[in-house]
DNA sequence: TGTTAATTGACAGTATACTCACGATCTAGG
DNA sequence: CCTAGATCGTGAGTATACTGTCAATTAACA
């Protein structure tokens, strides 16, 4: 019979870790988001996407995942419901009858001509609490600490995958 | 008619953003989790889950989603996976026919104390690639910092729920 | 060229994570 | 005591985030 007992377990074991902190970040940063932005209909995923967009004008669906590190599948009903509220339109690309090309609609781009300003007041209140400098540290260490674990994440980052869609030479 | 051109808009305005970084260290985080503890079927949620129910034996749902600040809704799922594998058990309070009060068994026991270690393992994976002195400078500062920012959130942390259960004076 | 391999978008399935709402139950106030 | 309000678990609805798989299409290669 196994009667050794458990070791000394508290909610440290959970308080103290990196991933739950991790996650606790990450639901405080989607609420602040969701607060600031409650006069748009808009996700922060939604939000990425649209930046991603913009800034990739003609860019597929499966690239666009690289770009801002989603998944594949979510990135699919992410893009229908961008569309349904027409801030994003597809179009088929004529040499390649598999990709649908995804572009900013009026609409998109003045959605998000708007919600910049507010979404970076989001992003400031989220750091708020702390001071100045520790807020520079610490998104200084979040930056080399996703991107040493890059390959680490399920889908990762491949930000240079964004200028296939510009005709390649290669 | 608005034809004012949108401001320079780069990637950057999603890969420096704060939020955006919370969320990928998240996903960084979960898979490296899922990868390590990929013998035992149980994911982060459920591993938090099982520590509190062993740190607050009889607990019910509601004060356990206060005590890991995870929804209430989310966790009646989560409860009910972890009852299907037979790692918790649930009992009726004999004086309040609302609540149910949740106890590890003996299969619960068991793999908390099998996956512990792993679990260590894989949260010092995520801090890995940063030096020793900054894993300590990060992990201080995200500790402030949703500690500072409990209130943001739209499921407060309440450490101190998880003494309520056990028979109060006041 | 013709078969194989890879890619694309889509779908099903699971698991968080939140919203609001509902019935059952308990507690407080009059 | 008995009603008003709070609380408990639960369910529906939406949105990520991942796992697979699949057909259609394209690319690579023998």
């Amino acid at each position: 019979m196994p009667s050794k007992p458990l070791p000394p377990i508290t909610m440290d074991a959970v308080y103290a870790a990196p991933g739950y902190l991790f996650r606790r970040m990450q639901q405080i940063a989607v609420s602040i988001f969701m607060e600031e932005c409650k006069a748009f209909d808009l996700t922060p995923v939604q939000y990425a996407a649209l930046i991603a967009i913009h800034t990739h004008p003609g860019i597929d669906a499966t690239r666009l995942s690289a770009v801002i590190a989603f998944d594949r599948s979510t990135l699919g009903s992410v893009i229908e419901r961008l569309q349904v509220k027409d801030y994003i339109e597809r179009k088929p690309a004529p040499e390649d009858k598999r990709i649908k090309l995804l572009y900013l609609t009026k609409s998109g781009a003045a959605i998000l001509r708007e919600i910049i300003p507010v979404v970076e007041r989001a992003q400031a209140r989220m750091l708020e609490p702390l001071k100045p400098a520790d807020r520079k540290v610490l998104m200084g260490l979040l930056v080399q600490l996703v991107d040493l674990n890059n390959e680490a994440s399920r889908v990762p980052l491949r930000a240079e995958d964004a200028l296939e869609h510009l005709g390649k030479a290669g």
